[in-house]
DNA sequence: ATGACTGCAAAGACTTTGCATCTTT
DNA sequence: AAAGATGCAAAGTCTTTGCAGTCAT
Protein backbone atom coordinates (compact mmCIF):
# COMPACT_ATOMS: atom_id res chain seq x y z
CA UNK A 1 0.00 0.00 0.00
CA UNK A 2 1.17 3.97 0.04
CA UNK A 3 2.35 3.98 3.12
CA UNK A 4 4.86 1.45 2.89
CA UNK A 5 6.47 2.84 -0.16
CA UNK A 6 6.14 6.31 1.03
CA UNK A 7 7.38 6.07 5.17
CA UNK A 8 10.57 4.22 4.67
CA UNK A 9 12.00 3.29 7.83
CA UNK A 10 14.36 4.75 9.57
CA UNK A 11 16.68 2.05 9.96
CA UNK A 12 16.56 2.10 6.08
CA UNK A 13 17.32 5.53 6.04
CA UNK A 14 20.13 5.39 8.54
CA UNK A 15 21.93 2.70 6.21
CA UNK A 16 21.58 4.41 2.94
CA UNK A 17 23.19 7.54 4.58
CA UNK A 18 26.11 5.75 5.13
CA UNK A 19 25.87 4.14 1.97
CA UNK A 20 26.02 7.07 -0.14
CA UNK A 21 28.77 8.89 1.83
CA UNK A 22 32.43 8.89 2.01
CA UNK A 23 32.36 11.20 4.88
CA UNK A 24 33.04 8.08 7.44
CA UNK A 25 30.16 9.60 9.69
CA UNK A 26 30.15 9.87 13.70
CA UNK A 27 26.51 9.00 14.81
CA UNK A 28 25.93 12.71 14.70
CA UNK A 29 26.74 13.27 11.41
CA UNK A 30 24.91 10.87 10.30
CA UNK A 31 21.88 12.80 12.55
CA UNK A 32 22.03 15.51 11.03
CA UNK A 33 22.62 14.58 7.21
CA UNK A 34 19.22 12.94 7.85
CA UNK A 35 17.35 16.54 9.11
CA UNK A 36 16.53 17.36 5.33
CA UNK A 37 14.95 13.73 5.07
CA UNK A 38 13.20 13.02 8.12
CA UNK A 39 13.24 16.52 10.21
CA UNK A 40 11.61 14.23 13.16
CA UNK A 41 14.41 11.28 13.69
CA UNK A 42 16.12 10.84 17.04
CA UNK A 43 19.25 10.57 17.89
CA UNK A 44 18.98 7.52 19.86
CA UNK A 45 17.63 6.13 17.03
CA UNK A 46 20.60 6.97 15.08
CA UNK A 47 22.78 5.84 17.64
CA UNK A 48 20.30 2.46 18.20
CA UNK A 49 21.20 1.99 14.41
CA UNK A 50 24.48 1.87 13.85
CA UNK A 51 25.40 -0.28 17.18
CA UNK A 52 22.96 -2.49 15.45
CA UNK A 53 24.65 -2.43 11.83
CA UNK A 54 27.64 -2.78 13.32
CA UNK A 55 26.87 -6.03 15.00
CA UNK A 56 25.50 -7.77 12.56
CA UNK A 57 28.86 -6.73 10.15
CA UNK A 58 26.78 -4.40 7.68
CA UNK A 59 29.55 -1.55 8.68
CA UNK A 60 32.33 -1.05 10.53
CA UNK A 61 33.47 1.54 13.33
CA UNK A 62 36.73 3.22 12.42
CA UNK A 63 37.62 3.62 15.71
CA UNK A 64 37.25 6.80 17.27
CA UNK A 65 38.79 10.49 16.26
CA UNK A 66 39.06 13.18 18.69
CA UNK A 67 36.79 11.13 21.00
CA UNK A 68 34.02 10.56 18.64
CA UNK A 69 33.27 7.08 16.43
CA UNK A 70 33.44 6.96 13.10
CA UNK A 71 31.44 4.43 10.86
CA UNK A 72 32.05 2.99 7.59
CA UNK A 73 29.38 1.32 5.52
CA UNK A 74 32.47 -0.21 3.43
CA UNK A 75 33.54 -3.53 5.39
CA UNK A 76 36.19 -4.29 3.54
CA UNK A 77 39.53 -4.17 4.95
CA UNK A 78 41.07 -0.75 3.66
CA UNK A 79 43.47 2.06 4.67
CA UNK A 80 42.46 5.45 5.90
CA UNK A 81 43.84 8.96 6.05
CA UNK A 82 42.62 10.82 8.68
CA UNK A 83 43.34 14.87 8.55
CA UNK A 84 44.16 16.03 12.51
CA UNK A 85 43.19 19.57 10.64
CA UNK A 86 39.75 19.48 10.24
CA UNK A 87 39.38 15.53 11.42
CA UNK A 88 38.51 14.53 8.29
CA UNK A 89 38.33 10.55 6.80
CA UNK A 90 39.37 9.64 3.48
CA UNK A 91 39.61 6.13 1.83
CA UNK A 92 42.72 5.04 0.37
CA UNK A 93 41.46 1.61 -1.65
CA UNK A 94 44.62 1.77 -3.69
CA UNK A 95 46.62 1.18 -0.89
CA UNK A 96 47.20 -2.54 0.83
CA UNK A 97 48.62 -4.08 3.71
CA UNK A 98 51.19 -6.72 2.95
CA UNK A 99 49.67 -10.17 3.59
CA UNK A 100 52.90 -11.25 4.90
CA UNK A 101 52.42 -9.04 7.79
CA UNK A 102 49.42 -10.78 9.63
CA UNK A 103 51.26 -14.04 9.78
CA UNK A 104 54.52 -12.55 11.04
CA UNK A 105 51.82 -10.82 13.78
CA UNK A 106 50.52 -14.56 14.21
CA UNK A 107 53.78 -15.56 14.74
CA UNK A 108 55.73 -12.81 17.10
CA UNK A 109 52.56 -12.77 19.15
CA UNK A 110 51.25 -15.99 19.21
CA UNK A 111 48.04 -14.99 18.43
CA UNK A 112 45.18 -15.42 16.02
CA UNK A 113 45.09 -11.91 13.59
CA UNK A 114 41.13 -11.60 12.56
CA UNK A 115 41.13 -8.23 11.40
CA UNK A 116 43.96 -5.41 10.70
CA UNK A 117 43.71 -1.34 10.50
CA UNK A 118 45.90 1.07 9.03
CA UNK A 119 45.32 4.70 9.82
CA UNK A 120 47.58 7.50 8.50
CA UNK A 121 47.35 10.46 9.95
CA UNK A 122 48.44 14.25 9.15
CA UNK A 123 46.97 17.09 7.66
CA UNK A 124 44.36 16.51 3.89
CA UNK A 125 44.99 18.88 0.87
CA UNK A 126 42.91 21.71 2.14
CA UNK A 127 44.54 22.38 5.89
CA UNK A 128 47.63 21.81 4.42
CA UNK A 129 47.52 25.04 2.45
CA UNK A 130 45.81 27.04 5.21
CA UNK B 1 66.64 17.92 51.61
CA UNK B 2 65.38 14.19 52.91
CA UNK B 3 61.66 15.38 51.78
CA UNK B 4 62.21 15.99 48.24
CA UNK B 5 64.18 12.21 48.00
CA UNK B 6 61.22 11.00 49.91
CA UNK B 7 58.46 12.33 48.42
CA UNK B 8 58.89 12.20 44.58
CA UNK B 9 56.00 14.11 42.47
CA UNK B 10 53.09 11.87 41.16
CA UNK B 11 53.96 12.84 38.13
CA UNK B 12 57.36 11.35 38.22
CA UNK B 13 55.83 8.83 39.32
CA UNK B 14 53.43 8.46 36.56
CA UNK B 15 55.65 8.30 33.84
CA UNK B 16 58.13 5.93 35.80
CA UNK B 17 54.95 4.07 35.62
CA UNK B 18 54.31 4.20 31.86
CA UNK B 19 57.91 3.58 31.24
CA UNK B 20 57.71 0.38 33.23
CA UNK B 21 54.71 -1.54 31.80
CA UNK B 22 54.20 -2.73 28.51
CA UNK B 23 50.41 -2.98 29.10
CA UNK B 24 49.68 -0.03 27.18
CA UNK B 25 47.27 1.15 30.27
CA UNK B 26 44.36 3.59 30.60
CA UNK B 27 44.29 6.27 32.87
CA UNK B 28 42.66 3.97 35.13
CA UNK B 29 45.32 1.44 35.01
CA UNK B 30 47.52 3.29 35.69
CA UNK B 31 46.14 4.84 38.67
CA UNK B 32 45.62 1.04 40.39
CA UNK B 33 49.15 0.92 39.83
CA UNK B 34 50.10 3.66 41.54
CA UNK B 35 48.04 2.73 44.56
CA UNK B 36 50.37 0.42 45.85
CA UNK B 37 53.43 3.80 46.10
CA UNK B 38 51.27 6.75 46.38
CA UNK B 39 47.96 5.29 47.81
CA UNK B 40 47.03 8.98 47.90
CA UNK B 41 46.72 9.42 44.03
CA UNK B 42 43.53 11.03 42.65
CA UNK B 43 42.84 9.89 39.04
CA UNK B 44 42.27 13.66 37.54
CA UNK B 45 45.93 13.88 38.42
CA UNK B 46 46.78 10.74 36.39
CA UNK B 47 44.34 12.22 33.81
CA UNK B 48 45.85 15.46 33.73
CA UNK B 49 49.37 14.13 33.52
CA UNK B 50 48.78 12.30 30.74
CA UNK B 51 47.59 14.84 28.84
CA UNK B 52 50.03 16.83 29.98
CA UNK B 53 53.10 14.03 28.52
CA UNK B 54 50.93 14.01 25.31
CA UNK B 55 51.14 17.65 24.71
CA UNK B 56 54.89 17.35 25.31
CA UNK B 57 55.11 14.76 23.03
CA UNK B 58 56.22 12.56 25.71
CA UNK B 59 54.10 9.35 25.09
CA UNK B 60 51.54 8.61 22.64
CA UNK B 61 48.03 7.41 22.55
CA UNK B 62 47.08 4.35 20.91
CA UNK B 63 43.92 5.46 20.77
CA UNK B 64 41.26 3.74 22.17
CA UNK B 65 40.30 0.06 23.22
CA UNK B 66 36.43 -0.50 24.03
CA UNK B 67 36.18 3.37 24.73
CA UNK B 68 38.75 3.74 26.89
CA UNK B 69 42.24 5.35 26.03
CA UNK B 70 45.41 4.02 26.09
CA UNK B 71 48.87 5.32 26.44
CA UNK B 72 52.55 4.11 25.27
CA UNK B 73 55.56 6.19 25.87
CA UNK B 74 57.19 4.74 23.30
CA UNK B 75 56.83 7.37 21.01
CA UNK B 76 58.87 5.70 17.98
CA UNK B 77 56.22 4.10 15.42
CA UNK B 78 55.29 0.61 16.00
CA UNK B 79 53.04 -1.95 15.22
CA UNK B 80 50.15 -3.04 17.91
CA UNK B 81 48.29 -5.87 18.63
CA UNK B 82 44.97 -5.82 20.20
CA UNK B 83 42.83 -8.89 21.73
CA UNK B 84 39.23 -8.37 21.27
CA UNK B 85 38.83 -11.10 24.27
CA UNK B 86 40.89 -9.33 26.72
CA UNK B 87 41.51 -5.95 25.34
CA UNK B 88 45.10 -6.96 26.09
CA UNK B 89 47.69 -4.57 23.26
CA UNK B 90 51.12 -6.50 22.78
CA UNK B 91 53.61 -4.65 20.83
CA UNK B 92 55.22 -6.00 17.62
CA UNK B 93 58.50 -4.27 17.24
CA UNK B 94 59.51 -6.44 14.77
CA UNK B 95 57.08 -5.44 12.14
CA UNK B 96 57.49 -2.16 10.28
CA UNK B 97 54.92 -0.86 7.65
CA UNK B 98 56.73 -0.14 4.25
CA UNK B 99 57.66 2.96 3.72
CA UNK B 100 56.45 3.25 0.25
CA UNK B 101 52.73 3.09 1.68
CA UNK B 102 53.71 7.22 3.10
CA UNK B 103 54.63 7.99 -0.13
CA UNK B 104 51.80 6.34 -1.75
CA UNK B 105 48.91 8.10 0.63
CA UNK B 106 50.63 11.44 0.00
CA UNK B 107 50.27 10.86 -3.93
CA UNK B 108 46.65 8.99 -4.06
CA UNK B 109 45.05 11.53 -0.76
CA UNK B 110 46.66 14.16 -1.87
CA UNK B 111 47.87 15.35 1.97
CA UNK B 112 50.67 15.18 4.13
CA UNK B 113 51.70 11.98 6.22
CA UNK B 114 52.75 12.82 9.48
CA UNK B 115 52.27 9.82 11.33
CA UNK B 116 50.84 6.15 10.94
CA UNK B 117 49.31 3.66 12.92
CA UNK B 118 48.50 -0.33 12.36
CA UNK B 119 47.05 -2.29 14.79
CA UNK B 120 45.81 -5.88 13.75
CA UNK B 121 43.01 -7.45 16.09
CA UNK B 122 42.18 -10.96 17.33
CA UNK B 123 42.97 -13.49 19.81
CA UNK B 124 45.28 -13.29 22.26
CA UNK B 125 47.15 -16.94 22.85
CA UNK B 126 45.13 -16.71 26.03
CA UNK B 127 41.84 -16.02 24.77
CA UNK B 128 42.23 -18.26 21.61
CA UNK B 129 42.86 -21.29 24.55
CA UNK B 130 39.53 -21.22 26.28
C1' DA C 1 -3.37 -7.87 17.69
C1' DT C 2 1.59 -8.74 17.66
C1' DG C 3 6.11 -7.71 17.25
C1' DA C 4 9.33 -4.34 15.80
C1' DC C 5 10.86 0.47 15.74
C1' DT C 6 11.13 5.10 17.63
C1' DG C 7 11.25 9.54 20.60
C1' DC C 8 12.13 11.34 24.80
C1' DA C 9 14.47 11.90 28.78
C1' DA C 10 17.18 9.78 32.25
C1' DA C 11 21.16 7.27 33.19
C1' DG C 12 26.01 5.72 32.31
C1' DA C 13 30.92 5.82 31.30
C1' DC C 14 34.95 8.15 30.57
C1' DT C 15 37.32 12.51 30.88
C1' DT C 16 38.04 17.40 32.03
C1' DT C 17 37.98 21.40 34.97
C1' DG C 18 37.41 24.92 39.05
C1' DC C 19 39.00 25.86 43.31
C1' DA C 20 41.17 25.52 47.64
C1' DT C 21 45.11 23.23 49.64
C1' DC C 22 49.61 21.59 49.94
C1' DT C 23 54.64 21.37 47.89
C1' DT C 24 58.68 22.91 46.20
C1' DT C 25 62.08 26.48 45.47
C1' DA D 1 56.39 34.44 49.05
C1' DA D 2 55.65 32.69 44.32
C1' DA D 3 54.85 29.19 41.14
C1' DG D 4 53.38 24.80 40.41
C1' DA D 5 51.08 20.25 41.53
C1' DT D 6 47.31 17.76 43.65
C1' DG D 7 42.66 16.17 45.70
C1' DC D 8 38.05 16.56 45.61
C1' DA D 9 33.85 17.13 43.63
C1' DA D 10 31.24 19.16 40.01
C1' DA D 11 30.67 19.58 35.23
C1' DG D 12 31.17 18.03 30.36
C1' DT D 13 30.84 15.02 26.34
C1' DC D 14 29.61 11.14 23.95
C1' DT D 15 26.78 7.04 24.19
C1' DT D 16 23.35 3.75 26.01
C1' DT D 17 18.98 2.44 27.98
C1' DG D 18 13.99 2.26 30.05
C1' DC D 19 9.60 3.04 28.86
C1' DA D 20 5.61 4.35 26.68
C1' DG D 21 3.80 5.45 22.24
C1' DT D 22 3.79 4.44 17.12
C1' DC D 23 4.17 1.81 12.91
C1' DA D 24 4.05 -2.43 9.96
C1' DT D 25 2.20 -6.81 9.03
Amino acid sequence: MEGSTKQFRKRNAILACLQQTHAHPSAEMVHEMLQKTHPDISLATVYRNLAWFKSQGMIQSLGTVNGIERFDANTAPHVHFVCTGCSAVIDLPQIAVPHSLEADTEKYAGCRVQGCQLTFTGLCGSCANS
